[in-house]
DNA sequence: ATCGTATTTGTATAATTATTCAAAATGAAA
DNA sequence: TTTCATTTTGAATAATTATACAAATACGAT
């Protein structure tokens, strides 16, 4: 599913950055975003998420990531914003793109690339400092970065 | 009130302890132990102790006491039970109570006790190793153990 | 005590959230 | 492709949780 991880990204960064209060309001801004469902979906979302509402003094209750939902993917996290940290640049051709990376780093992200399993790509090949990508058929560059930004938030702010 | 801390407790550990996932569950288990009160009641108990709803993979769903909503309030819960590590004693003397710490932590600690503002304590007045504690009137010793457990949730090995 | 104010609680209900069920979408196999 | 199984989704609704309001209770000041 093309939608499904790429909706439940954005549900979760929008809990994390604001201060939610409810199903319907959250509903409201991912619509404004472009999305489209139902409150049912995220409800069933926030469930798969692990997302909890608790009482604030401000807002009467907000959504809440819990931190360490474990350990386990906190250092999971930070391992991967370290290795974005390794990205240099992309670059297109036809429907291949080739990220270029700092010395050693391109097989352990083609590796967290590849795990994500975004609908956009099809497989990638990696070097040493150097990961190909062969896209999908339709999928157009600004999908692809969009897709790369999903896998490894840090990205962020070398493709934006 | 005298019973609204206790049955707060009480709440805090039942959930600390077990797996409830819902709120008539948790007043099913109450009213086994012997509380009388009503389902608007725990919703508001568990707003005020900042309960979260997750989802569980065996349960459904499970309320749980969020850890640490943020690094400012686990740092602060760390530092809190670190002064409780500075307690030694406590004794009554008609509605007065009167704690001996460690040398240097009575002023710290009664700080947290005034920050708390329980209803049990009309002041506190500390010196460098002892706290004195003015009771309100009616309220039992008990009463103020518990709401300094409720403060000092690492009192309890020390109280109970 | 009595009065006045503030807090706490239950009842009833509003608001919110979770789930059932059927339909649609997806993926795999032939 | 077609078919079958699986997953995902929305609509409707069930289940759960939060709150408005009124009654009860607690407290302080006469």
């Amino acid at each position: 599913m093309k939608n499904r991880t790429k909706r439940q990204l954005a549900i979760k960064q929008i809990i994390l950055s604001g201060q939610i209060s409810s199903q319907d309001e959250l509903l409201r801004i991912m619509k404004e975003q472009g999305f489209e469902l139902t409150q049912a979906t995220l409800s069933r979302d926030l469930k798969i998420l692990k997302v909890a509402k608790v009482s604030d003094q401000a807002l009467g209750y907000v959504y809440v990531i819990p931190e360490g939902m474990n350990m386990e993917s906190q250092r999971e996290t930070s391992r991967i914003n370290f290795l974005a940290d390794g990205f240099r640049d992309i670059q297109f051709s036809g429907n291949l793109a080739v990220i270029k990376t700092m010395p050693g780093y391109a097989s352990s992200l083609a590796v967290v690339i590849d795990n994500a399993q975004p609908y956009e790509i099809i497989g990638t090949i990696a070097g040493d400092d150097t990961i190909l990508i062969v896209m999908r058929d339709g999928i157009t560059q600004s999908d692809l970065i969009n897709s790369l930004i999903l896998i490894l938030p840090k990205l962020e702010e070398k493709l934006g």
